[in-house]
DNA sequence: GTTTATGCAAATTCTTTGCAATACT
DNA sequence: AGTATTGCAAAGAATTTGCATAAAC
């Protein structure tokens, strides 16, 4: 169905989807989702839920370095659908793997003569603070 | 073969792959690869021909913002395999379509206290300088 | 009652593995 | 001759599509 005529009603994978986001602050795999759903709600399902969420904008899909899709609720980017904005950078700690937006990091990219910007993803993997110790 | 104790040999698949991304001068994709060759090489050569060029380090990977995965050959990056690093820019036109290496590029990004940087990947999306006239 | 969300089966696409034949050195 | 490269078949993983049932409004 398309967007845009389309009338959502209450949905438990959402739902669970978004809850399971807020608790673990990190990006999550369709994978993962499936693992902490213990395989409860069937792929297919998961699958459409998080297509879903992505265009009504409440995810959005962030690609990690081996080309692996995630899906992040980035605070930043929840509110304003029209300023969704990805500049900002995505983190990847290969102690604890876990993606996480580093939402007040902005990065200064000058790029040559006759350039222009229109999407910016950045990737950083290495140690997060937590696990930096 | 491990890739230490691993002999190469000619290999005109290999040679076809270098010779288009010379000649294209962008990124290309595993299809792409079979769609330029006119399905003349087999898909699977094609995929252990990349490979191996990644790990011998005449290519790398770039991964797109939709998650795809891409083969490029970076002036840069061929050369010292040791000193072979990506923190620099693909710039990806949405009008052309190529992906391209912005090799002067070097952004600076301050990472939070605590933060370590093992790999950058920065994608950027837009119009490039040939088309923007 | 109508439309959305879900589950299951199956189709499609992408990638990897095994093995025999071929080609390089 | 010995080993790397290639092609083909097939296995395996990831994702999509179709349709019937269940749930929301």
């Amino acid at each position: 169905m398309d967007k845009k005529t389309r009338k959502s009603r209450k949905s438990l994978t959402r739902e669970k989807i978004i809850n399971l986001l807020k608790e673990k602050k990190t990006a999550l795999t369709h994978k993962e989702f499936q693992d902490f759903f213990n395989n409860e709600v069937d792929r297919v399902t998961i699958y459409r839920a998080l297509d879903f969420l992505v265009e009504e904008g409440k995810l959005h899909k962030v690609v990690n370095l081996e080309g692996g899709i995630q899906y992040a609720l980035c605070q930043t980017c929840t509110h304003e659908k029209e300023t969704h904005s990805h500049n900002h950078v995505h983190f990847s700690c290969l102690k604890c793997n876990k993606t996480t937006c580093l939402e007040n990091v902005t990065p200064e990219i000058k790029l040559p003569k006759n350039f222009e910007t229109t999407d910016i993803q950045i990737l950083i993997s290495g140690i997060c603070d937590k696990c930096n110790e």
